[in-house]
DNA sequence: CCCAGATCGACAGCTTGGCTGTCGATGACA
DNA sequence: TGTCATCGACAGCCAAGCTGTCGATCTGGG
């Protein structure tokens, strides 16, 4: 069993970890602490447009009942506002704020530094040929959010 | 939230997703249903070796107490037995089934004819650049699942 | 030889992040 | 205006981790 395709599966299982556990690491020193990567992605979604919870169930492809308290969990870390919708009561409309802004940013600048240990360690062309590799074979839909829990739970991380 | 690390960790993600979805789903249709990637991981540490359930979970590194529910899981499925050490009483000792190790090569074929796939889409250069690199950047201890470096970060454990 | 400490597996109970089903309030539309 | 869809909340369940504790069983130093 070297050489298979099963070895390939975790090579990717494992090059996500590695990424994940040390960017969790490191949000974690800079001040984030209790951060997992469903923070992340959920965040992300509601920036990108999903402002209520059963848009962002729809968006994560989750029940709305787990993205409320999904979006629970982001309310207590001050990473988002709940904030009745005007024109349409049944709403509640989700706002990031500048906390959860803030750590956004901080991530993404912690997985930056990451890419840059790795293009040190194996050359920037290996890095990109990865990518650009994975890319072809996922059909660019990376942003796929629908990971399940099994992954998500004790990796921490911020993917 | 294009061009970043992020991108990367969601790439990898996404690639091992890709394979464990196929792989569960074509196990399923070949007879072995509600196989999770976690059976196939343990049985295969199993085998080499953590024959009880505390050397499992340091080999997962899990807690023991989940090991023995993976275990139980295991053994429900047909895929292992557990019988009394003989030279240790406190041990029960793990016994991979005829059945589990068919359902591990299944595993495996499947694991093969995707990773022929994907050469196909690809090329097998892009394939094996891709395994290389990533051995190279996680120090080549990616088929063992006793990997302290990565998998060690924030997981107690009682190891 | 014996007891202290380590180890094994089990039990109870917690946490997270999913799920379903149901509900009342509200909105949209024929 | 009445029917149906949608929103968010509540209750309750599941899976797979975790911790703490326990009794039984090795193991090794004195």
């Amino acid at each position: 069993m070297s050489r298979s395709g099963a070895d390939l599966a975790l090579l990717l299982l494992g090059g996500f970890r590695a990424l994940a556990d040390r960017a969790t690491a490191e949000l974690a020193a800079r001040g984030y602490e209790d951060v997992r990567p469903v923070h992340d992605f959920a965040l992300r979604a509601i920036l990108s447009g999903a402002d209520n919870a059963s848009e962002l169930g729809r968006r994560m492809s989750i029940a709305k009942q787990s993205a409320a308290k999904t979006i629970a969990g982001l309310e207590e870390r001050g990473f988002v506002r709940r904030e009745p919708d005007p024109t349409d009561r049944r709403r509640i409309r989700l706002h990031v704020t500048e906390h959860g802004l803030a750590m956004l940013r901080e991530g993404e600048a912690i997985f930056d530094e990451l890419r840059e240990q790795w293009e040190q360690q194996v050359g920037a062309d290996a890095i990109k040929g990865l990518e650009d590799t994975l890319r072809r074979l996922l059909g660019n839909n990376t942003g796929r959010l629908d990971t399940p829990g099994w992954l998500m739970q004790d990796l921490g991380g911020d993917a």
